[in-house]
DNA sequence: TTCTCTTGCCTAAGAGGGCTAGGCTACTAC
DNA sequence: GTAGTAGCCTAGCCCTCTTAGGCAAGAGAA
């Protein structure tokens, strides 16, 4: 009998591959085994459980993303930089539904801590320098920014937007737009 | 034998309150079936499947919260609305984290329409009339404010501003702060 | 009251998925 | 070559979703 050469990292590759295609809550251990040409019970001994699937392909998103954004952000700043970065952002959750669904799961801190979520972070402050924002300023700011991008792809993503006819690349840029203007321009106390 | 006294209304209240406390991805027929004494197979005849339970929570919540938005509204204009706005959705949201989450589920097109989206909507666009916006700015703004509202309150609920000791709080009302200044100087082409 | 029809529940049963326990086998290291 | 372990398997349990078919309670008509 030829082993069937499953890894985690394949694992979690396929799964991922898998929720993009049918969304993360379809992701099964017994698909995954199908795939590998393996019983399902066979992939407990590479997984603890399914829920440790989803927290992989989460994982692996929250790495990939930051990738993207890192080199999206090389060689910019101030307002090329906030667009590039927002650009980057969106187009991986288009690309990738299933991983972007993920990356919302709730992580249990150590992982969060550990996780690729941290350099997403730092390159969000990165952008924030060429604003001349101090704290806490440049934290509600972050905040701000975060929730800005993550809810218009949510939205965009859930439909959303779709009883307006206006092109959302529209309004995704003037959104950008105007984020860039407050952030130039941020409300002092 | 006594009949249960099952309707679609009271099962749709219990999954909303099951939700709240489970989450929707809990909220199984199975379970429904038991805390009204009956058996499984028994709320097919008051549920096309699963998924119904699931959209009808996502319409309660979405009534639900337009009644409050309403109420908030009431009397208010320019900023106040805004805030009074805003800090409905998000208490809500934190009050319902089932109902809030059922919300972001894909409905189809016929039931959106249908449903008390549309009202919540109309709502957001009253608002901008204190900002003398005019179209397309106006779907722009009421686009990027929804998804400021959306991606705060999920990003708060999913753990994503746990790394910085800042409270939320002073975040969530200094990005209402710097949406009402983008609002009331929303930058043209 | 009695008959009838509909409504609301039931049992039975199959298809999946999650997961555990225990066993066999192929490779690895000595 | 042998011991040990890593990688897979079968069997089996529980849970959920869903369909099919049956029976009984209650409402309305005769």
């Amino acid at each position: 009998m030829a082993r069937a050469g499953v890894t985690v990292e394949r694992l979690t590759l396929a799964a991922a591959e898998l929720a993009d295609q049918v969304g993360v809550e379809n992701v099964t251990v017994a698909a995954l085994a199908r795939q590998f040409g393996v019983k399902d019970a066979s992939l407990y001994f590479h997984l603890k459980n399914a829920q440790e699937l989803r927290v992989r392909i989460a994982l692996l998103a929250l790495a990939e993303l930051a990738d993207r954004v890192a080199a999206a952000l090389a060689g910019r700043a101030g307002k090329d930089a906030l667009v590039a970065f927002a650009n980057a952002y969106r187009d991986y959750a288009r690309e990738h539904p299933g991983r972007y669904a993920a990356m919302q799961i709730d992580l249990d801190p150590e992982t969060a801590a550990a996780s690729a979520g941290v350099r997403h972070a730092e390159m969000t402050r990165a952008i924030l320098r060429g604003y001349r924002l101090s704290e806490p300023d440049q934290t509600d700011a972050v905040r701000m920014m975060h929730s800005t991008f993550h809810g218009f792809v949510s939205l965009e993503k859930t439909g959303g937007f779709r009883h307006t006819p206006r092109p959302t690349d529209d309004s995704w840029s003037r959104t950008l737009d105007a984020l860039d203007a407050v952030l130039t321009n941020w409300p002092s106390r």
